[in-house]
DNA sequence: ATTTATTCAATTGTTTACTTTAGAAAAGAC
DNA sequence: GTCTTTTCTAAAGTAAACAATTGAATAAAT
């Protein structure tokens, strides 16, 4: 198999995203290009391009002259957020449940096994989320909706960086367990309004516990 | 008021981003970014900034050593997008709605009568699609959802190529004057159900109109 | 003392020049 | 003659140098 290789503007947009989600780069705060292309031994050009990249997937603002940021986050932002996901998504998995492999399903059983265990280990909020998506993705393997599918991720790799901030800081979204259970039977079941009714609520649910953490945080 | 200084990666944004709306870039044609430099008097980082953000619309696929070239237009893409579209403004309109203006409303009403009329004229594809998108965007101002008001433009952007062009060989989509109509007097009662039920139809039959010009437009 | 110009430094935007890659053409092996 | 290997070229990727913009600090004006 031959070698894949990555240029530096790809590697510079794997580094930077990571530490956006993982609020190393804390939101606000400005992401000087010269700084950024020193610390990781490239110049300027794949710095900018890398920020343009973030900015379309919505993790970075780029502001003409004035330089780039992550974004900031807030309670409103999450409300429209999880919405839009919500009604996305589930019109993927309802998509997705006609077609879908019985591979694809005992694959998310799989993944569910190992995210239940994922959350007491070390860098619990990294492979949590990974799992997590990874779960997601194998329940809409089935839709052949390729741009929904994509546009799906990006909204899912911001509202990773509220997951994982809640997972870090609130030990994890209480009733995710359960409900991907509940999710699964479901799709297992091929009961497409059931299963869609479970994700829209599994993730309208997250969204309310990321809310009130929020607002909570805000207060103090 | 301040003469805003657009950078050159914007100004060559906006012109590709033209270009391949209304054709004159075909799709699948290879954009070499020495060409399109030379082409537009500015070197080629402005022209590989561009074509990234072109990327992240949807408009240009970019592959890493091979270059880039505009997507090419097809029949399923068409299904997905149009759907997406129909669930995501259905959605914003609702919102909108809720809380939209007489004043909104009536600006609405002001350019569908310059839509109408300007089906004749010169270049009306391009007037006609911007006009549309003025209209649409006009009925969701109400809804104060970003996000979602962004994601819908960038959506339009890619619809947008195929309307054009059928604009440009068939005429025009044949319902779109009596829907725009329907669909402006179920906003101005605040009927909801009716006006979303009605947008998502017009878009849906724009779809269809579209797709049937395609595989009459492939078999040929 | 407050407001308006002016200078200056930090940072971004852009160009030019250099390096690397991918794919086609040419050369060699069987 | 077909298949592998090598060479070469066009194009993309990257770096380093240069230009333009912004906003803050300073100076001037009323």
């Amino acid at each position: 198999m031959a070698i894949e290789h990555k240029t530096r503007t790809q590697l510079v947009v794997e580094i930077l995203r990571e530490k956006i989600l993982n609020g190393e780069i804390v939101a606000g705060q400005p992401l000087r290009q010269a700084a950024l292309a020193e610390e990781l031994s490239v110049s300027r050009i794949p710095v900018r391009e890398a920020l343009l990249q973030l900015e379309a997937e919505g993790l970075v603002t780029f502001e003409p002259h004035k330089g780039a940021s992550a974004t900031v986050l807030n309670a409103e932002h999450v409300d429209e957020l999880f919405e839009l996901r919500a009604m996305i998504e589930g019109d993927l998995l309802a998509a997705s449940l006609e077609h879908i492999t019985n591979d694809a399903l005992a694959q998310a059983a799989d993944i569910l096994v190992n995210l239940d265990s994922a959350l007491g280990k070390e860098n619990a909020a990294n492979t949590w989320s990974e799992l997590n998506s990874e779960f997601h993705n194998c329940l809409y393997s089935g839709a052949n909706k390729p741009q929904t599918a994509s546009l799906v991720n990006t909204l899912n790799k911001n509202a990773d960086r509220y997951i994982r901030m809640h997972l870090l800081w609130a030990g994890g979204i209480s009733k995710a367990g359960p409900e991907h259970a509940e999710l699964l039977a479901f799709c297992q079941a091929r009961d497409i309004n059931n299963a869609v009714a479970k994700l829209k609520q599994h993730i309208l649910n997250s969204r309310d516990e990321i809310k009130a953490f929020l607002s909570q945080r805000e207060a103090s």
